[in-house]
DNA sequence: TGTACATCAGTGAACGCGCGTTCACTGATGTAC
DNA sequence: TGTACATCAGTGAACGCGCGTTCACTGATGTAC
């Protein structure tokens, strides 16, 4: 081995072909999703043959391990990165947007229904605690508007989709609140992202509840 | 034919098996998810050859429509029978959590991760519909309540495990909201259930940002 | 600078597996006269 | 009630496919002296 921080150039080829199986493992999930992946594949569009995959990956499992790693370590860079410009919490907001926007299947891969047989590797609880400290960060720091703004501009178009069923637009807005906020507590519970946080479930549930009854629901 | 309405033997026995081979899809689906449905694997678990399936289902496809529509309909079913109950939202909402703890593989095929390759079939829009119009009639019944109550009696068992980012509890309160709700707008947003309303996403996203700022984050 | 050896990326054949779907068929159940 | 026929559930063999993983190997690249 050289020094300390220098790669010999046998090192160098190897992390190289590793980011770009990785690469196409990430253009496989985009188009047919996680539990499709198939090494094989990966190996057919690298010009390689299969079993030479196994010198970068212990086999499938591991991989796709990798990948989830990958996720969350690119969702904690990108909140660190947009803390360093002061924290706001809508920052972090529109950053999440943008970075879950920017490839669905990334986000999915880590956010959205649990892939059987799939549980992500242990050592992920590390970077998904950074990720929730530039939260509570910005959550700490800020300091609430004084008013919530009604913000019903884009409803017009939506009362004209639901068509017969004619509602006040602010039903119309809690409405779809319901089924955001809920959808986002339960579906956040059922693939298990509260497991050991020592939170009562349905209690965070209610909460939800009657907040939509709420001014601005 | 006999008289109309009534089902001949045969016909009988048909439906039969059909809801047969659908109780062990749905088992199937609960132990391995809805991409790793195999037909043949359904077949040898009701002892029959697997071929023996298509004279049930077109094919794996429309089995899996099948589910698809099946799971819709149970959900417009429970708002329905909560419906008649009298018209309170925190009444759906409670029967929407039932409903997907009951069976969490079921609400994830409908509203989690799409699957790659499957998409809703084309007459479920109706059922949504019907679930969406329950849902309109609820909120344009209700009265807002005068105040909203904080609830954050679960919180310090939180900030237990949280450990050592010691921030005070209405942040942690705003910091849970943070991702339950920009995860519910978000993923219903990518996984498409917006599609065709003629919403501004970009802006539906806006507004939860705002409503996290507010008092009651 | 040259030689002997160690490392290790990648190959090709093979194993055993399960899948969806088709096809021509058998045999039981129902129907018409 | 009995016979001839139609319907249709289910079979078994076959097709062609892709998969993850193992194994013994070749051949290029790097290292030590």
């Amino acid at each position: 081995m050289g020094e300390p921080g220098t790669r010999t150039p046998r090192e160098r080829y190897r992390a190289q072909v590793q980011e770009e199986i990785k690469r196409h493992a990430w253009r496989q999930i985009a188009t047919a999703g996680a539990s499709a992946l198939s090494l094989s594949a990966i190996a057919r569009q690298l010009g390689m043959s299969g079993p030479a995959l196994y010198r970068y990956f212990a086999g499938r499992d591991e991989l796709i391990a990798e990948l989830v790693r990958d996720a969350y370590r690119s969702l904690a860079d990108t909140f660190a990165t947009r803390a360093e410009a002061g924290t706001d919490l809508a920052g972090l907001a529109y950053a999440l947007r943008r970075w879950a926007l920017d490839d669905p299947r990334r986000y999915f891969l880590v956010y959205g229904t649990p892939v059987p047989g799939f549980e992500a590797p242990r050592d992920t609880t590390r970077i998904t605690a950074e990720i929730m400290a530039y939260l509570l960060d910005a959550c700490a720091a800020e300091r609430p508007p004084p008013v919530p703004r009604p913000l019903d501009s884009h409803l017009a178009e939506h009362r004209a989709w639901a068509g017969e069923h004619s509602v006040p637009s602010s039903a119309r807005r809690r409405a779809l609140a319901f089924w955001t906020r809920l959808h986002g507590v339960l579906s956040l519970e059922l693939a298990g992202h509260f497991a050991g946080m020592g939170l009562d479930l349905a209690e965070l549930y209610a909460d939800e509840v009657r907040a939509l009854g709420g001014p601005r629901g």
